[in-house]
DNA sequence: AATGAATGAGCCTTCATTCAT
DNA sequence: AATGAATGAAGGCTCATTCAT
């Protein structure tokens, strides 16, 4: 018997969390391949080896899945988002810390994701709307709002507002991952000063 | 017999269109009420009233359905936003051009849509993502991506501003349509606001 | 075209007809064979050759399939059931009526079905709970209720006694079925007798 | 260590019996509760606690089990018919005897069956066809036809015969299970009468 | 051309059964 | 022995597509 009891798995218990890791896995990487719609309980498990019948002992359906990759998205970006935020004393660091987080996020997600991929692999398009990064995204969303809310950008229609950040976020987002090496910095950068001139112009007015 | 023989099409060639077009307004009609991804070709045919083979006479699958709605959109809009642009002499009165052109479109298009709909239904989702609304954007998107090449925003990184400006529109867009009546003017001028200030930050910088 | 219209039937209708009724039939005999309950869809087709998905251009399930049979047997007893009441003036006469209308049902169904059957086939247990047998039982019932109501065998109770009738009726009716040539006439007069004998041995009581 | 050796069973041997128990206790159940053609393994398992696999440790099948509960009724039923039988002397003692050991059992079995269940149980369709229910039932069977064949209803055709009295008892069975409280006197007394007087008709004749 | 029934691949899900632990 | 995850064969059902009429 091991010595450090609560470290140890048995070898049962270890390829059950391998399983399940497997499944999810699978699904993250199918969804961006074929966006969510498309893909069926049957391509997750193609995927993975398993038997057909395995999924259905760790997930009920394949929404079952995408709530687990949101909440796991949603899990690993909380922190991050956290920290940068913990900066921020003002609208200007809010924001740039919010964007900067994202894009972190997403290149850190795709990096890895880009990683567990064969090289040789033809070319192979990602989408953006898996179930995690709406998660995250939702995030962000709300993290803004709440700003806009408190003060940030006073004399702005919040709703719109919110809804441009998010957009800039995301438009810009997805062309930074089209080029290699990903420049967060300099994406951030773009958006970070689009956003606030924009604000400003808006507050002018 | 009809007398402007050039503009007549024999009984055959007439249901031809007739049905073509039966087919068109039916897709149409469910992909913003399912969504494109959820919609099958019986969905299609079921709302035609033609029979299920028939379908085939005239498209190969749901994606040249799609393909077609897409070039019909494209087809509508392109004129509007030609128009538009002919007035604009500068890159500001270019941008409001545009994006007035995008939301004018946005709206005719769910005002009509919603005007079909009998008004007891209950509460409907409308779904964004019609393949002729995409190919409307990606006319836009095209639009100002030459325009930058052009010179329209000197020293701003193209693809970045064009991404941004497309999250722009896409998100407020979205959100203008959430409201009623639909306030094309408000939402123009914030998002046109939002895009030339941003911009003018990204220059000075 | 055809001079009476009304009797001809197109090649499409009548192969229609015809699968309908072939899967009327498989259903028929697989309910025999295995038992409704264990009598999947596909068991059905299997049996008629036709494609899985056909089965669905013809019923919604299994149970819609027995409902049909059931209907049907229903429909071609009632007619047998009433000829025999129609000369039926005492009680006496319409146990009479009753009992051998239902054994003449059920040698007539079990006979078509053995001449269906290819005479090499080894020894088929032939189930009798079929829905359409079902049905048929449901109509003796009712009609034994019915007239006990009416003072067919007073002072006795109904309940019990229509149970006892059907009991009778029934298990006798199996072991008619069990010997070749059915001899519909002989059960007939057993069940007749027995029952007629007992509620006399009730009503004295 | 147990003092009486012959009549203690190692731990290991005691659960060994226990576990084959709950199963059929867990199988008596769902038969009872489903209808034996609807139970899964998993049903009886599920109710058990015990692991899936435990299961096939026990028994091969479901039907196995089926089997067993059926030997098991059949050895609870047979004393009490030997010993209703042993004071039967002749034809007439002897049906009331079979047939009160037969209503006896059912009702025994039925309100140990009620009796299990949560009082406020919604409504519970008790199912009448659980094998143990037709072991007994055979026994009964084998019993008449046996007795017929020793004589006790001379000039009656035994094959119909035994089945007339199957078919009284068992709907008249059913029927009694159908009221509260049970009342196995009045059923048995119905019975009894019909069957009697209904085979004293049959030998005028 | 239009029709609509037939087809069969394929999806989701359940289940009996096995087997490594 | 007990466990319970893995397996893969079915089963119910839908759907795109074909094809005889």
């Amino acid at each position: 018997m091991p010595q450090i009891a609560y470290l140890s798995l048995g070898k049962r218990e270890q390829t059950k969390v391998q399983n399940r890791q497997a499944i999810l896995d699978a699904a993250r990487e199918v969804f961006g391949e074929l966006g969510y719609d498309n893909v069926t309980v049957r391509d997750i498990v193609r995927r993975t080896g398993l038997a057909a019948g395995t999924f259905y002992n760790y997930f009920d359906s394949k929404e079952a899945v995408a709530a687990a990759l949101s909440a796991d998205g949603a899990r690993r970006f909380a922190p991050i988002l956290k920290a940068q935020r913990a900066q921020a004393t003002d609208w200007e660091s809010f924001v740039r810390a919010a964007i900067a987080a994202y894009f972190a996020f997403l290149a850190d997600e795709h990096q890895s994701w880009l990683a567990r991929r064969p090289p040789d692999e033809p070319h192979l398009h990602i989408q953006g709307e898996t179930p995690e990064m709406q998660a995250v995204f939702a995030e962000v969303r709300d993290c803004i709002v709440d700003e806009i809310a408190r003060g940030g950008a006073q004399g702005v229609e919040p709703d719109f507002l919110a809804a441009a950040c998010i957009g800039v976020a995301r438009e810009v987002g997805d062309r930074m991952l089209m080029r290699r090496p990903f420049d967060t910095k300099t994406a951030t950068n773009f958006a970070v000063t689009m956003i606030l001139s924009g604000v400003n112009g808006l507050r002018d007015k």
